[in-house]
DNA sequence: CTGTTAGCGCCTTCAA
DNA sequence: TTGAAGGCGCTAACAG
């Protein structure tokens, strides 16, 4: 054959297709725009992590974006024309979308996953943030917390499906089913890192030195927690009882008690089914609702029952 | 003019151009490669996240590749034909290449830049590892440490100017200048990750109980000998000084003294170098040489005199 | 199954 | 300054 000799010269000259006139004629990229708030914290880290290698699994290449959420107050602009015609799917990755930053990505004209985040009309993989928050408090209510604070990342209202906002009604509802009645106060906007969870704990225990415990909807703000109960003298788990959620790396070392999650797992399994629609040429999954993934709560050294007065 | 109406007509309908079409025609791609191990280890997220925002600042894409270097023990595959053709320009984080590997990215003919690593004749960004390694062994020496031993990444020979290597010589020249014989098996593999700075350290203090003092050329080896003086029972920093480099987020909750760099600072410096070479149409820097950022010694609550005999 | 051909959308050169 | 035209290196559709 013909073929067979030319693909062996091929091989043997190291010849590769140019890609960009690849797509020019084929209007395929072969290549998924990553979109995250920074590859720097943890979760997004192992998502972008395990996204890049499935893609590149199958021979995609994989884009990076980042954007400043919390660099100032306003919104992150999700400028998608970066993207146009550049790519052939977005995975978006722990960055909950306003409508409107949905909408301009849907504008795009190409299939969009998420993972962490998501509306449930698109390709969503993620843990159930109830179930996970419910975890978390069950753990601390069944080891006798009632006056238990939250920290908690910035609320929009603009932000549909936002764990943020899952995890923080898990923690009102399941105190408000122990019988407790949640103080507004016993909330503080951490924004999901160490620095972030260190003030809010502060604020936290500055307006209500009564409480024995935190839920963090994130391992980083329940580290920047530790920080500050070192701050102000009281131990743990003794006087305070602190878990987060993710499975950081560090939290051994930190002993700290989790619910602990996989983002590379997620990562890799939304770029997957962002793969899967590529294929079948679709843009919309055609059975919806979001892929959920497992986690498990791992108890460790930052909780015990609270001090009895 | 024409041409504004057009611009304006343009920026009103959101047009794009092709980047493929505009790469295929004139051959330049405005993207840049993003070569790392793995974009979930500290320096080198915060290497890349330097990057991509310095990036795309200027209106460039940044393809992000990583590579499992310690998945198996061959070396990693750097396959640069992925990159052929897709990119103006290649920024290394952190990955100490061989010679063949550096070859065979010289080969894509587009300019290269290294951060972290690299040998002098490439753009380089990173901190002077010798004067690294000496600074942490200043420290350690000055409070009376003799007997110290040393977490380093594998060895392979074959890698020009790893941080790996200098600072390994660095430590063994310190310990010598101070009359210390060194002794071969004071030195363990940690891999640079928490996991197998435990597993260095456990193997430290199994060959030799009397070392007083680590000198790990990562946080995160230090972070993981922390673990394994827990898991001994000994006491940080009273029976065992634990020094790391780095400057990790966790640091202070840790306690960890470090010698602290900016990896960020130094990825969009590496970018920017990047982009002057690609602009000027060199492949080479003029005047060669690495550029040395900053570090300095953070003195936290992992290091102390030696326990008197 | 193989060979041919017409674009894909832009950049760049050359003429006007 | 502006306009016209050739080609960048492929893919896809079609003819043989």
């Amino acid at each position: 054959m013909t073929r067979l000799r030319v693909e062996e010269a091929a091989e043997r000259l190291h010849y590769i297709v140019s890609p960009s006139a690849a797509s020019l004629a084929s209007g395929r990229t072969r290549t998924i725009g990553l979109l995250t708030p920074s590859v720097n914290k943890w979760f997004f880290a192992n998502a972008i992590d395990g996204a890049e290698r499935a893609l590149r699994a199958v021979g995609f290449d994989a884009l990076l974006y980042t954007f400043n959420v919390d660099e100032d107050l306003r919104r992150p602009v999700v400028d998608p024309d970066v993207l146009r015609r550049r790519v052939d799917g977005v995975l978006v990755a722990g960055l909950p979308l306003s409508q409107e930053e949905a909408a301009s990505l849907e504008a795009l004209g190409v299939p969009l996953a998420f993972v962490g985040t998501g509306r449930d009309a698109h390709v969503t993989v993620r843990v159930d943030d109830d179930a996970v928050g419910r975890c978390a408090m069950a753990h601390l209510i069944g080891l006798g917390h009632r006056r238990v604070g939250h920290m908690t990342g910035v609320e929009d209202g603009d932000h549909f499906w936002s764990p943020t906002a899952v995890r923080r009604a898990a923690w009102a509802a399941a105190l408000g089913e122990a019988g407790v009645v949640v103080e507004e106060r016993w909330v503080a906007v951490g924004d999901y890192d160490l620095a972030g969870g260190r003030r809010a704990a502060h604020r936290l225990l500055d307006d209500d030195p009564t409480l024995t415990a935190f839920f963090a909807a994130s391992d980083e703000m329940a580290m920047g927690a530790v920080l500050a109960a070192r701050d102000r003298g009281l131990r743990i788990p003794e006087d305070l009882s602190i878990v987060g959620v993710d499975g950081h790396d560090l939290d051994e070392l930190v002993q700290l008690t989790s619910v602990v999650q996989d983002p590379g797992a997620q990562g890799a399994a939304a770029a997957r089914l962002l793969l899967g629609l590529i294929a079948a040429g679709q843009r919309w999954p055609h059975h919806g609702g979001p892929v959920l993934h497992p986690f498990r709560l791992v108890e460790r050294g930052s909780t015990a029952p609270p001090r009895p007065y």
